[in-house]
Formats: structure tokens, sequence, C-alpha cells
DNA sequence: CTAACTGCAAACCTTTTGCATTGAC
DNA sequence: GTCAATGCAAAAGGTTTGCAGTTAG
């Protein structure tokens, strides 16, 4: 597998990351050094970070950035709804990766021969929400889906029955 | 949040769990003390387990089983496809809760207030599968399904929009 | 008989925490 | 000025591994 998710997304559309700093100041929440760098990082990147990289790419903009600060700067962010936090099928051990909440849920479909990441949004997963509420009678706060298979461009191992 | 998972069935259904040491005997690999104790453990288990609750349980079989043994096993039932491997939203930390692949995927949604885990399965899941499918060309091997929010006996808080 | 499996202990890796210092508002 | 946030180092928590002894087939 790649050390590092690119990712492809179904429909060809990439969202405007939301400004996460201005989220957070209107929150009256502390901007920091820290966090003005770890949500830019986040912001600016096109794939699933996990902690040792966004820590790479914030000590890019303050090296002094400490690894505890990128552990509590990514908590508070994900207290307030701003990321969630994936583990991809644990396909790479127990590291977590960090993407921008977009305003829509979305499925994560990950190719366990490649390690290709391809994001289903839309009216599938809508629909499917609609669903599990009307089921289960629960208040959906979050919805987190790992699918793992084998992509178009991967040879398939034979079905185990 | 309460220190086992009861687990409710939505739709009060519990499918047999298949006997696994027979479809590892099957498989050719190699019957033992401890791998008869982990999977009896599974086999009777009404709730999903940690790694520790799994060793506790199966010592009781065999006081001289180790952890290590458990993790291990735990590896081998998985990549036989024979158990699964959840972290329940990393609600009670990152500990691992596994159960035993039951023949249809199903998606586990908890009450974040309260713990509670409904199983959710059936005609809304295998539509999700399907469409999904036909939506990345993937051929889809496993799903994780993890969802969370407010059970209909919990307080919800005020929506922050 | 031999390769696979096990128990044990130590190593590993990621994440969390206590504390003194610094800095935002 | 005050309380929150940070850097650092150490601890924690869960999982993995090397090795020598044991055992299933």
């Amino acid at each position: 597998m790649p050390p590092s998710h690119r990712v492809e997304d179904a429909d060809g559309r990439r969202p405007a990351a939301p400004r996460l700093i201005e989220r957070i100041r209107a929150a009256g929440i502390r901007v920091t050094g820290p966090r003005r760098a770890i949500a830019r990082v986040l912001e600016e990147a096109g794939d699933h970070l996990d902690v040792e990289e966004i820590t790479r790419r914030a000590q890019k903009i303050d090296p002094s950035i400490h690894r505890a600060t990128v552990y509590r700067t990514l908590g508070l962010f994900k207290g307030l709804g701003l990321v969630d936090e994936l583990d991809l099928l644990h396909l790479r051990g127990e590291r977590h990766f960090y993407e921008i909440r977009e305003s829509a849920t979305h499925a994560h479909v990950i190719c366990t021969h490649c390690g290709k990441i391809l994001e289903i949004g839309g009216e599938t997963i809508a629909a499917f929400e609609q669903a599990i509420s009307e089921e289960t009678g629960f208040r959906v706060e979050s919805m987190r889906f790992e699918i793992g298979g084998y992509c178009p461009d991967c040879p398939a191992p034979p079905r185990r029955s």
C-alpha cells in the first residue's frame, strides 16, 4: 500500500473547506499560532492525514509546534464538530486520520489491495441515514462508514464462498 | 457508559453462530486448546468483547492461555473472515471489540449517552451495499458501519446548527 | 518427526497527562 | 492580569514480536 492516501472524489467535486479559524473564533475559543497552523494544514490537505503527518506539516510553518499540541488541537476541533477522525479499517495500523468535516456525511471505500480511497456521498448516504433513523428511533449525530474491497483496477482473488 | 455492551437486536433475531472450530479445521489450520477455548468464548458471547475480556473468559477454560495468543488467534480468525473487528466509535478508548461474522453485514448504532448498541441488518444494509457496488465498481468485501447518536431513551441536547 | 503454535517478557507505537512556562484576550 | 494553551518529558494503554519450549497432524 502506498504511503499516502490519494483520495479520489467519486463525482469530481471537492467542496471548499470552511474557514476553521473563523469558526473557532466564533466559538469563543482562543486563536493561537499552533491552532492557526494546524487549521491551515487541514485546509490545504488533499488527502487524509495522520497525526505524524499533520505535525510534520505544521512544523514547516512553526518548528516549535509539539506533537502533544497537535493531539490536543485535533481533539478540540473534533469536539467542535469541525473535523472527523477516521481509522480507515486499520489498514495502516492504529493511527487515526483526520479530515475537515464536510457538510454531508460520506462513506470511505477503501481498496484493500492498492490502498486507493474513494469517497461516496449524496443521495445514497442520505437515504441510508434516513432509514437508520426511522428503524431505530435514534437521533443520528455521526456516521462512520468504512468499506473495504477491491477496486476495479485491482485483481480480486476468487471468492472464498 | 456501562462497562459492558448489552446488544439489542433490532428485530429480535439472533442468528445461530457457525461452528468456528469446524471452519478452522476445514481450512486446514491446526486445532489447538487455546483456539478451541477462544472460539467457544466468542460463540457464547452475547455482546461485543474486547481482548481483555476474551482473555479473561478463555482463562476460565484454561488458565495458561496468554494474552499474546488471544491476539494472534483473533488475527487468524479475522484473516479467515470468521470474526469482525470493531472499534465502536472509540467510545471506550483504543481497544477493539470482536464478534463472530454473521452471514449478513449489520450496522452498529451506538448511543453516545448511555452506550446502548443496536444492530441493524436486513434490507436497509443490503440495499446500501448494492448501491455502493454500483457507484464505485468495487467488489465489496467488508463494510463497517458505526453510527453515533442519541437513543430514544436518552435526552438529546439541542442541535447546534 | 517437523512445522506450527504457545507462553513469556520485552519491545513498540500511538496517544495522554502532569507540570512549569508562555501568551491571548 | 488571568486563565487557557503550550512544550517537554514521562507515563499509559493497547498491540506486536523474538525466542525457546511444546504439540498437532
